[in-house]
This record gives C-alpha cells, sequence and structure tokens, in this order.
DNA sequence: ATGGTTGAAAATCAA
C-alpha cells in the first residue's frame, strides 16, 4: 500500500500536473496540503473518476488540507485534539489494508513559523506542541500510525543546501529541532531517511533559481509508529514533478515535491527492503 | 544589501 504527501500550493493551480502524478504513482492514500481552497471549492470529480474517496479540510485563501483514498476512510478527524486552531491543518483517518492491519494516516501541515522569532513563532511551537501530544496518544493505540506531510522542519544540516545560513529561521532553529527530535524519541520512525541516503531535498524556493542550483530543504516527511515502520517496503521522493521543464505543460510546478512510502501487510524480515 | 517567484486576492499577505 503506498501512502502518499504532496503540498501542492493551490489544488486549483495545480490540479493538471496532480492528475498527472496521481496516475503514474497510483497511491492508495494520498494527504495534500496547501490546497488554498474552501472544502465546497475542491475539485473532488477527477479523483473521484479515479476511483479515490475525498475527505477534505477547506480553508478560504490560505493552508488546507485533504486525505484521498481508495477504500472508504473511517474515524476521519479534522484537526489536532484538544487545539484551538484558526487554520485548517491536519486531517487524519483509519485506512484499511488489503492484506494487513489498517492504518491510521495523518495529514499534516505544520506551521512555517517565519519570521522567528514572534508571534508566528510562538504558533509554530504551540502546534507542533500539540501535535506531539496527539502523537503520543496514537501510540498508545499501539497500531500502525503513519504521519506525514508539510513539517517545515529541516530536520539537521543533510537537509538543507547551506546550513549556516539557516540557523536563524524559524524551519532550522535548534528549538525547533529539538521539537521535531521529541516526536522521534516518542517512539516514531522517519520513514524516508530509512529508506534513502541523505543528502535529498523535498521543496526548493522558486527564488533565486534554487531548483536549477539544487538549493533545496528537506521539509516533507513521514513518520511511522513501530507497527508502521515493522511493515516498510519502500519509499522515494518524485523529485523530477519539481521540474518546470517535464510533466504536463498546462501547470507549473508546487515548490514542494510529492513524498511517499510503501506498508506491506506484515513484518517484514530484516526491516526494510 | 537587495532581490528574486508564486498564489489568492484585490492591497498586500504568506510562503
Amino acid at each position: 500500500m503506498i501512502i502518499s504527501s504532496f503540498n501542492v500550493n493551490s489544488i486549483k493551480a495545480r490540479l493538471p500536473r496532480i492528475l498527472e502524478w496521481f496516475d503514474d504513482r497510483q497511491p492508495d492514500v494520498t494527504v495534500l496540503q496547501e490546497i488554498k481552497c474552501v472544502t465546497d471549492a475542491f475539485p473532488a470529480a477527477p479523483f473521484e473518476d479515479r476511483g479515490y474517496h475525498v475527505e477534505v479540510f477547506g480553508q478560504k485563501t490560505y493552508n488546507g488540507v485533504a486525505l484521498l483514498s481508495k477504500t472508504p476512510p473511517e474515524d476521519v478527524l479534522r484537526g489536532v485534539p484538544g487545539f484551538d486552531d484558526d487554520n485548517a491543518r491536519y486531517i487524519e483517518a483509519l485506512i484499511p489494508h488489503d492484506q494487513g492491519a489498517p492504518v491510521r494516516v495523518g495529514g499534516l501541515y505544520l506551521p512555517n513559523g517565519n519570521p522567528a522569532p514572534g508571534p508566528k513563532y510562538d504558533y509554530k511551537l504551540a502546534w507542533m506542541a500539540a501535535f506531539e501530544d496527539h502523537a503520543r496518544d496514537l501510540l498508545a493505540q499501539e497500531e500502525a500510525v503513519c504521519l506525514l506531510g508539510d513539517y517545515n522542519v529541516i530536520p539537521d544540516p543533510s537537509g538543507v543546501y547551506a546550513p549556516d545560513r539557516w540557523t536563524e529561521d524559524a524551519l532550522f532553529r535548534l528549538e525547533t529541532r529539538k521539537a521535531f527530535r521529541r516526536l522521534l524519541n516518542l517512539g516514531y520512525v522517519d520513514a524516508l531517511a530509512q529508506v534513502k541516503d541523505a543528502p535529498f531535498y523535498t521543496f526548493w524556493d522558486y527564488q533565486r533559481g534554487a531548483w536549477d542550483k539544487d538549493h533545496g530543504l528537506r521539509i516533507d516527511h513521514c513518520l511511522l509508529s513501530p507497527q508502521a515502520a515493522d511493515r516498510l517496503t519502500g519509499g522515494d521522493v518524485d523529485r523530477q514533478v519539481r521540474d518546470p521543464a517535464l510533466g504536463n505543460q498546462d501547470a507549473k510546478p508546487s515548490d514542494h515535491v510529492p513524498v511517499w512510502i510503501s506498508i506491506g501487510p506484515k513484518e517484514t524480515e530484516g526491516g526494510e527492503t
């Protein structure tokens, strides 16, 4: 079962390229971030035509997340429990697996937090604290859990093209990295780091020719509970989706690319692939 | 040191 995440930076502006990627990757579950539309305005039809169930947590102009799955999702949840958030940044559902135990999938769009320090950074840290509480509660259920999306966190220096230039940025500040590390210390596994060799990136700024110079950031992540990590069979970053010269030319690329992992029916011999 | 780009929206704000 392929579980994927894609910060699309507007579902409407990106639709031709998103559909092209869906047809190539054929994910069983996808979470989308920054759809930038209200729930009723989400273009569900082309996804439903491809056999997906569509769950949306929309917002006007900014943010907005969605969860699309080939099997009907159960226990759909919108927002991080117990956190009073003005923004639509989290959606979660229990997804049946055709051969094994179901996987609880949470899709998140963690606040950017810049400029730091300041109120926006305080909001980021508060969001991370609430998410940590929820992630801890999920672990206690002893299920296969996959929490993926745009974390807006660079976990370590390998995740940024010039670490020394980013030490004061909200995505890379020590306090941000420590909050991310606390999630891992709960018992979650950074799945992409398991299946790929560093360095690799998932985002390239639109400005300053970042793509051409490969000035990227690793900020989209997939965290797995032990029960899910034991079933990890693969994963990758679909980097080609960022190339303006490739793919459907009816739309420009997002500044993020899709990431995906594969979850098998049961525990794999020796862990990974 | 500044500027460079994109999207939604209607002047800027967020990224």
